[in-house]
DNA sequence: CTGGGGATGGGGCCC
DNA sequence: GGGGCCCCATCCCCA
């Protein structure tokens, strides 16, 4: 009946849904998985404030619905969610097979499916416990369902399978998969007449796509009885669907135990629900909760703003990139109202978007409190355009603007990117977090930045599922599946994943067991060439103890490492000066200048009123070339204006 | 001390 | 011109 009846169903569902809709009848979970274009990850749970994790995970794409009492209802859209959008995993409570507690509500019970086998359960019916999804009721009608539960790997993930638009309630059902594990898990379990109840949810389940009925019509209004014996369920399929009732009165409750009294609740009137069964340890979609978030300000807000639909006329999704309205970045509360959605991951091979989508308006101004501020700090900094906004006049070089720093002497392909990087000498930062007040130099920094905040690890280790807030740190991770180790010691051979742990290692060849000893004095190096450096121009009482110390410390530094170990000191001067160079333009190391007598070009964080203020535009780092001349030659050639 | 992960800063380049 | 993405380097923290 069940092969028949659904491919009637895909003939019916095809005119009426279209063919996006037709090919995920026939998804596996896998293909959920694999076609998922969005990824909408759950709110970092704030320490504190007694909130259960339940409430505060929701994402800020979604707010709850709350009846009369101010319990929660279910879950709503607060704006345009696209399909292919995936919510979850869904948390709990884990039980094993054999490890339920004998008091445990089986109410709120996923199943976790391993080689074919019931793995464990996953228990939402602690609210300090599980996530928001414990709350997202069951659609009445299969034209009501927008959200498909999945399971990926050992977690349950709701899939939007079609466009959600705003203030659109979420409603879930089992992926066909996870509904033949269902029922290969339930006829192992249980007896004859009991299968026949659950053959009951898979006839009920597509009842009403097979008889292609309106639920709608009249005739079907009909409130259904709470008890149904299971000889019974057949005939109620479409009139479940089409129950009025309101969607949040439509718990699926247990057919062997009916909807039984909540230990921590009331017990409500029970009311029949449109999928019966597939229980005792089905999941359950609690209408009649008595909660009361005790902390309202914590939820998102009611209000939203609508923007256009990012569906292209054939109903596929596009990319984020191509729909300015939302941003791929996972700023959920930073960009509202098109915040919340994330671009899958780059190791997920996303759907290709059309050549020319349909552009959504832009959204206006984000009125969130703690929305970015994108406008930069300094808003005269935008006065004039082109190069001629540039405080200081580029030149040409073989007919060509060179994009050149006038601090650094850097040069870049583009303009903008030298307008960036003039950003690192004068201490602009335009962009700050609202939520720790700190500021970045670049929107991608602080997009970056928020991860911190909201918890999201984009970056998914492809074999160990470890997932990663950014994919500098993926990468490092990689290494120690590749067994990739690409710093060594020079001295002992000693590998390692990370330069940091060769450079902390390298301490231990540090002091005086440092190999290339001064035959004149105390000193020892690192490398033969900081030697040869500190050789040239005599060392102890000949070397002024500020450049002595400089070629110290460039002894242990990564500029020292990659040089050469059979580098002369001309070499070694050539990358010296680099080091120099970058430490005092870039890092600006105070104690460096110190040692040089100069001034930091920046005033410190808490200045002095001794302290002069820090020139602008142009750095002058008075006196360097003496210091740096008490080499016979000057290690920096690029002096600064 | 080593190893692993998290976070940050900056630059290149494309759109 | 600005946004976005990717990459690399670096530092910090912790087990």
């Amino acid at each position: 009946i069940g092969e028949g009846a659904f491919s009637r169903h895909i003939y019916t569902e095809k005119q009426k849904l279209g063919v996006c809709e037709l090919h995920m009848n026939q998804w596996r979970d896998a293909d959920f998985a694999r076609n998922c274009t969005y990824i909408v990850p759950d709110q970092a749970s704030e320490p504190g404030f007694g909130v259960p994790r339940a409430v505060t995970s929701i994402p800020r794409n979604l707010t709850f619905g709350y009846g009369p009492d101010n319990e929660v209802t279910g879950v709503f859209s607060k704006e345009y969610i696209p399909q292919d959008t995936r919510f979850g995993p869904l948390e709990g409570d884990i039980y094993t097979r054999d490890g339920v507690p004998p008091q445990a509500s089986r109410r709120y019970f996923w199943r976790i499916y391993y080689g074919g086998q019931l793995h464990h359960f996953v228990d939402g019916y602690n609210v300090h416990r599980s996530n928001w999804m414990r709350y997202v009721n069951p659609p009445r009608s299969p034209a009501e369902q927008n959200l498909v539960a999945c399971q990926d790997g050992h977690d349950i993930f709701f899939y939007t399978i079609r466009p959600v638009d705003t203030q659109q309630e979420l409603l879930v059902w089992y992926s066909q998969e996870f509904l033949q594990k269902l029922h290969r898990s339930e006829t192992q379990e249980r007896s004859q007449s009991e299968f026949l109840v659950c053959v009951c949810v898979c006839v009920h389940v597509y009842s009403m796509r097979l008889l292609d009925i309106d639920p709608r019509s009249p005739g079907l209004h009909r409130h259904v009885e709470p008890e149904r014996s299971p000889d019974s369920l057949l005939s109620l399929g479409t009139e479940a669907y089409a129950s009025p009732l309101p969607p949040h009165q439509h718990g699926l409750y247990d057919p062997c135990q009916g909807l039984l009294p909540h230990p921590l609740y009331p017990t409500s009137t029970p009311l029949a629900c449109p999928y019966p069964l597939l229980s005792p340890y089905s999941a359950h979609y609690p209408r009649l909760l008595q909660y009361s978030p005790p902390y309202p300000g914590l939820l998102p807000p009611a209000d939203s703003t609508v923007y256009g639909s990012c569906l292209t006329n054939d109903c596929l999704p596009v990319s984020t990139a191509a729909c300015p309205g939302m941003l791929p970045s996972a700023l959920p509360y930073l960009t509202p109202p098109h915040g919340g959605l994330k671009e899958r991951p780059p190791n997920m091979s996303p759907p290709r978007a059309p050549p020319s989508p349909p552009k959504p308006p832009r959204p206006p101004p984000s009125r969130c409190a703690d929305s970015v501020d994108h406008r930069p700090a300094t808003p005269d900094e935008s006065s004039g355009s082109g190069h001629r906004s540039l405080p200081y006049p580029l030149k040409k070089q073989n007919g060509k603007i060179k994009y050149e720093c006038n601090v650094c002497r850097k040069t870049f392909g583009q303009l903008s990117n030298l307008k960036v990087h003039l950003r690192v000498h004068s201490g602009e930062r335009p962009f700050q977090c609202h939520v720790c007040k700190k500021s970045f130099t670049q929107l991608a920094h602080l997009q970056k930045h928020h991860l911190v905040h909201t918890g999201e690890k984009p970056h998914e280790c492809q074999v160990c599922h470890k997932r990663f807030s950014s994919t500098s740190n993926l990468k490092t991770h990689l290494r120690l599946h590749l067994g990739e180790k690409p710093y060594q010691c020079k001295l002992c051979s000693t590998k390692f994943t990370q330069y940091i742990h060769l450079k902390l290692h390298r301490r231990l060849h540090d002091g005086p067991e440092r190999p290339h000893r001064c035959p004149r004095c105390p000193l020892t190096f690192l490398h033969r060439f900081s030697l040869a450096l500190h050789q040239r121009d005599g060392c102890g009482a000949n070397l002024p103890p500020a450049v002595a110390e400089l070629i110290d410390r460039f002894d242990s530094s990564a500029e020292a490492d990659g040089v050469p170990e059979s580098g002369d000191a001309a070499l070694a001067e050539a990358a010296l000066g680099r080091w120099l160079a970058r430490e005092m333009e870039l890092k600006e190391d105070r104690g460096l200048l110190q040692l040089l007598g100069l001034k930091p070009r920046h005033p410190s964080p808490a200045p002095s009123p001794a302290t002069s203020p820090a020139p602008s535009g142009a750095t002058t780092y008075q006196g360097r070339a003496s210091v740096l001349h008490l080499c016979s030659q000057p290690l920096v050639k690029a002096e600064v204006e």
